[in-house]
DNA sequence: ACCTATTCATAACA
DNA sequence: TTGTTATGAATAGGT
C-alpha cells in the first residue's frame, strides 16, 4: 500500500510479516477503539500471532460481548430460548470462573510473600495470622499419624484435583441437565 | 480525521454518527482480513451497533477462537488446567450446539418446504416419507386416548422444552462436576 | 526503532 | 442512503 502496493497474501518474509503485524496490529486495535468511543459501540477484538500470542482490546467486559454474541448469533427467527439462555450462563460461568482465576492469584501471591504494597497493615496482620494457623496444621500433620482430621471423600479425578482446596465458592450456574 | 480532524469522542448527531459507524466497521472488517491473511494471524472481530445489531469478522471458526482465548488468557502462570480444560469444553459445547441449531434450523425449512432446492430426488422421497409418517402419527393421535404410546417422563422445566424434541444428540462433554 | 513516499480510509459534502 | 473528494492516517520499504 506504500511504495508500491503489496499483495493480499501471507508475506513471505519471516522478518518483514513480523514487523507488518506489529504495525497493523496496533492499527487495528485503535481502529476498534475508535470505532467504539465515536459511535458508541461494543467492539472486542482478539488476535493471535503465529507464535500464538494473545493480543485483545474490548471496549467493555470481553466476557460480556461473547456472552452477547452467543445470545444475539443465531438468534433471529426460530431457535429456542434455551439454548441462548444456556449459553448466556455458560458463558457468565466462564467469566466468574476466570474472577475467581484472579483473586485466587492475588491471594496466593500475597501468601506467597508477594503483592503486598497495596495491603493495610490489618490485612498484613491477617495473612499473618493465616500464616501461622497454616504454619501450625502443617506441624500438626508432622506428628505420628493420630487421624485427628478425617480426610474428606475426593474424587480420584485429577480434573479437579487443583481448584476446589481453596475457600471460595464457583456459581457456574449450569440449567438443570442430567444432574437434577 | 479529514477536511477537519475530528475529536476522539463520541458523534452526537444522530446520522453522522450512523454513517461514520458503518464506513469505520467495514474499515475495521476490512483491516481485520487483512492482518489476517498477510501475517497468518488468527484474528476476530465482533461488533454490536447501539441498536443491538450484530457485526462480526472472523479468520477461523470463531468459537475455536474464543475457546483459545479463553485457554490463553490467564493462562500463564500458576492457574490450574482444570478451569482451562473446562472452559474449553464449555465453548466447544456451545459450537456443537450452534451447529446443531443450524441443522435444525436446516431440516425444519425442509420439512416445512423451504430450501428444497438443493435436495436430490431421494431426499425429496426421504422428506415426503417422513412427512407421511408424521402425519399418520398426528391423526393417530387424534384417536380416542388408548395408551398406545407411553409419554415419556419430561422436566416440567420451559427451560429445555424446545431442544429434546428433536433425534439429534448433544454432545455437551461436561466434566464430571456434581453429577457422578 | 525511526523516516517518508505512497496508498488507504474517511468526514464532509452532494 | 449512496457516491465523490479533499485531506488526515496508516503503513511498506528503507535506514
Amino acid at each position: 500500500m506504500v511504495r508500491g502496493k503489496i499483495q493480499m497474501k501471507r508475506i513471505e518474509n519471516t522478518t518483514s510479516r513480523q514487523v507488518t503485524f506489529s504495525k497493523r496490529r496496533h492499527g487495528l486495535l485503535k481502529k476498534a477503539f475508535e470505532l467504539s468511543v465515536l459511535c458508541e459501540a461494543e467492539v472486542s477484538v482478539i488476535v493471535f500471532s503465529q507464535k500464538g500470542r494473545l493480543y485483545e482490546f474490548s471496549s467493555s467486559d470481553i466476557h460480556e460481548v461473547i456472552a452477547r454474541y452467543f445470545k444475539q448469533a443465531k438468534g433471529g427467527q426460530n431457535n429456542n430460548i434455551a439454548v441462548e439462555q444456556y449459553m448466556q450462563q455458560l458463558m457468565r460461568g466462564s467469566a466468574s470462573m476466570t474472577k475467581q482465576i484472579e483473586l485466587l492469584d492475588a491471594s496466593q501471591r500475597m501468601l506467597l510473600g508477594y503483592g503486598l504494597s497495596s495491603c493495610t497493615s490489618e490485612e498484613l496482620q491477617e495473612i499473618e495470622s493465616q500464616l501461622v494457623r497454616s504454619l501450625s496444621r502443617i506441624r500438626e500433620k508432622k506428628l505420628p499419624a493420630q487421624e485427628k482430621d478425617i480426610v474428606p471423600y475426593r474424587s480420584q479425578s485429577s480434573q479437579v484435583s487443583d481448584i476446589d482446596h481453596v475457600e471460595t465458592e464457583l456459581f457456574i450456574g449450569l440449567p438443570e441437565m442430567r444432574c437434577s
